[in-house]
DNA sequence: ACCTGAACACCGTTCAAGT
DNA sequence: ACCTGAACACCGTTCAAGT
């Protein structure tokens, strides 16, 4: 057990192979099963991380190289390049479900984060918001993909008896209402419409 | 050590301890820091509670009290009580900003959650929403308000040297972007204002 | 510089024993 | 029924030792 020749473990390896773990195991990630997943001890990953917090961010970088700033076009319609990135944003979060609980409870992590506001940032000033207006409909667009991100795992709304007795309207909206992955799909995509459309009505006419 | 003539603990008395220990530490929740906040022995907690994971869900419960379908009123025009929905529920996370990593990864819990929806489901069949567009409209308000009140905790967006370079516009509009709590607010107005335009814009007229 | 293996403090949970 | 104290498996992290 000598060290090896090249290096067998890099942040990179760490942050996909964790993201990949903390997917299939449904969110739980443990140190001991992270080393095993990477063919090393435990101790290993101390000389590349400060601990398991920074595991975690390297997750989100990760995420965030998944999505990446050039995944959607700035060039168009505002309306349609803010509903691209939010896709796309989403888009990434959606492909390791069993890993949102872990990621979603914070933004993605630094130098990705600029980018990605820098350009949504330029994107919307030519659009004619204020500088003042900008930061907060970032902020609550990005709020409103970290929340539909969680939904991706929430626990589907049961319908019992007493449900149907005590609360009618629920139930019959419910009939109405998908129950597979199309309950998330559905409301993520009316709540961005709205929040585009709800934008757009700041903007002088 | 024998057994009180009254019970020291009860599944409410657990899960206001914890939610106020996990606030104070800031999302860390242990069980022999719980167990010693409540003046019991940790193996104590397991008489009423399966486990940790129920105990985060006697926290969520404890929230949903503080808010309850009483907080706000539904008889009134359906955009303002639909904001005064959303804005009591975020309020109840923001009276515990520490403890919200714990409780934002999931909605609220089962029997509130019911009266909760029923009220939030018969506003918007009266207010002439059809029944498949009632649930994602529930869901997306939701989401951006388990979003925002994540938002609640996130960390600041720095202005370094670095970005005032390569961001020029993101430095221009974090300029004009307060650095307070009043960050987190100004977007989560901004945004359900406009969820709430969005959804409007959705009723036939 | 990079890995191993032993070691430590600590956590979540179980269970027999006590009233 | 409800609590204690001991016990167990396991986790995150540190560190000396090896190349």
């Amino acid at each position: 057990m000598p060290r090896p020749r090249t290096p067998l473990l890099d942040r990179r390896r760490i942050g996909t192979a964790a993201l990949r773990l903390a997917d299939e195991q449904g969110g739980v990630l443990t140190i001991p099963a992270l080393a095993r997943e990477l063919g090393v001890a435990p101790s290993a990953l101390y000389h590349h991380v400060s601990g398991r917090g920074e595991i975690i961010s390297l997750m989100r970088e990760e995420l965030a190289l998944e999505t990446g700033p050039d995944d959607w076009n700035s060039s168009q319609p505002w309306e349609q390049a803010l509903e691209e990135w939010a896709r796309s944003y989403r888009k990434a979060f959606a492909a390791h479900p069993g890993a949102v609980p872990l990621l979603a409870t914070a933004p993605l992590a630094e130098p990705f984060m600029h980018a990605m506001y820098e350009k949504v940032a330029e994107l919307l000033l030519t659009a004619g918001f204020t500088a003042s207006q900008v930061m907060p409909l970032i902020n609550a667009l990005e709020s409103f993909v970290l929340g539909s991100a969680l939904d991706l795992v929430a626990p589907p709304v049961m319908v019992s008896d007493v449900t149907r007795e005590t609360a009618p309207h629920l139930t019959a909206v419910l009939d109405d209402t998908p129950t597979d992955h199309r309950r998330a799909e559905l409301a993520f995509d009316v709540g961005l419409g709205a929040l585009i459309t709800g934008f757009r009505a700041l903007l002088p006419r």
